[in-house]
RNA sequence: GCGAUAGUGGCGAAGUGGUUAACGCACCGGAUUGUGGCUCCGGCACGCGUGGGUUCGAUUCCCACCUAUCGCCCCA
């Protein structure tokens, strides 16, 4: 093969694409009804949209970024995730000014970049669906926001899932429990695997979902962030439980949840799949949390902030797996079987005919028999198929048959002209009785 | 970045160090001089991921690279 796409990356071609288009068509109307509007911003921004915001130690900067010098000389990203980005803009657009309602509310959905091994449900260009929503510290925003994501997966079919949440705490919450997990895990140093010895160093949280054995025992006796918790985390986080329990949603705290982003305190959630796409094994489809401080790190002012991500490549993987049918139509209206070249002038009228009256309509273009073109109709789910020949041609009539029923009529070529709508409805009711 | 497995027609899949690379599906044509889903017959890889090497000769052996899949790292 001469050509081959980039490493980690797919073609999403006609036929895979329906299923992307419900996807975010679906997602478009959830949103709308929340009051989500859509916001598009680069998929590439400065370097240090992410570098500042991600963590400079954190993998995604460190290792994973798609980065690079344009000519003149701008080190330039290609995004790795949406947050950072919509930020920005939401900073640069003035979107925290007096005149926009709190919460600012937003959805984007595109491609996000990331350079690492690929593996299922993990390629180098990837696609993304999330939300942003600034301005309101209130938790009540933040159930509001798992809900909708938990909403958006099931409205896409999903059945077996997850809430996880777990909370960071403030600034000074986390720094305790920094303090304290460091403190409790030093004098295991050694007996930590040497992924985690480099964590203690780089990013401790990171240690307490670590996979390995040895590590998750010691993890077993470490400190819970949950007794760090500055009063107003608490109750941030008290609340959020209350909340989700009064709107009957399932949840389960699980404490030693983080993130790979600096930039998240307080609530974190994640909703996964056991779908056996993953093996069976709990995979997360979304994840989110608050980001108080986000906008000021990104030069705005003190404006509080949440979001999520879904994962589209990997909520396509659950559907796969759980076997959901998508409600895609390909259906078409109506096939036009022409026979013989002298037919041609006239299909093509036909055809252009139909679809400006509405119709999706198709013929065939490679001079083939009767059986080929019926053939075809059949397999593009044609519900009619209007035939004409030689002899109808000079009658000015053509065959309407019910590709369901068999039945054929006849019909003038003028009628069609005409209008077409009463003849589509008794060829289509036939197929009733 | 590390470790493992794999790569044969549009798809799935056999196979051999040596004239013509099974088979199935799909597709195209014919049986049916103008009507689909069944049946029968026929056609369909000048090449076996790419590039080197070993050899009289390689799709088959060796090396490198590319890509995919899985695990680690990390994560959507």
């Amino acid at each position: 093969m001469k050509y081959q796409r980039p490493k980690g990356t797919t073609d999403i071609i006609p036929g895979e694409s329906a299923k992307w288009q419900y996807i975010e068509q679906t997602a478009r109307q959830l949103f709308q009804k929340y009051r989500y509007n859509e916001i598009r911003t680069p998929i590439f921004e400065n370097f240090e949209v992410f570098s500042r915001t991600s963590g400079e130690t954190s993998d995604i900067v460190t290792k994973e970024m798609y980065d690079f010098f344009d000519k003149g000389e701008r080190h330039i990203t290609l995004r790795p995730e949406g947050t950072a980005g919509v930020v920005r803009a939401y900073v640069e657009n003035k979107l925290y000014g007096p005149e926009v309602q709190r919460p600012f509310k937003a959805f984007y959905m595109g491609p996000m970049f990331r350079y690492e091994r690929p593996q299922s449900g993990r390629q180098r260009q990837f696609h993304q669906i999330g939300v942003e929503a600034f301005g309101v510290d209130n938790p009540t925003l933040d159930v509001e926001v798992m809900a909708m994501a938990v909403n958006l997966l099931r409205q896409c079919g999903l059945k077996d899932l997850k809430l996880v949440i777990n909370t960071l705490g403030d600034a000074q919450s986390r720094t305790d429990y920094h303090e304290a997990l460091v403190k409790y895990l030093k004098p295991h140093e050694s007996e930590l695997s040497d992924d985690s010895k480099e964590r203690l160093v780089k990013n401790p949280l990171r240690i307490l979902d670590s996979k390995d054995k040895q590590d998750q025992a010691i993890v077993a006796q470490a400190p819970s962030i949950l007794d760090y918790l500055t009063p107003e985390a608490a109750i941030h986080f008290e609340t959020v439980k209350k909340l989700l329990t009064a709107l009957q949603i399932p949840f389960e705290i699980e404490t030693n949840m983080v993130r790979g982003l600096d930039y998240y305190n307080h609530t974190i959630f994640e909703i996964m799949s056991n779908s056996k796409a993953f093996g069976g094994q709990w995979t997360t489809v979304c994840a989110g949390g608050r980001y108080n401080g986000l906008v000021e790190q990104l030069g705005g002012p003190e404006i509080p902030g949440i979001g999520f991500g879904v994962g589209v490549e990997r909520l396509l993987l659950v559907l796969e797996a759980e076997k959901v049918e998508l409600p895609i139509a390909d259906d078409l209206d109506l096939y036009i079987v022409g026979i013989g070249e002298v037919t041609n002038t006239e299909t093509l009228k036909l055809v252009q005919a139909l679809r400006q009256a509405g119709y999706s309509a198709e013929r065939d273009y490679l001079g083939r028999k009767p059986k080929g073109q019926f053939k075809s109709a059949n397999r593009m789910n044609a519900h009619l198929t209007l035939t004409i020949g030689e002899a109808e041609l000079q009658v000015g009539e053509a065959h309407l048959k019910n590709m369901h029923t068999g039945n054929e009529v006849t019909v003038p070529l003028a009628d069609i002209y005409a209008g077409f709508d009463k003849i589509y409805r008794n060829a289509i009711k036939s197929e009733k009785e």
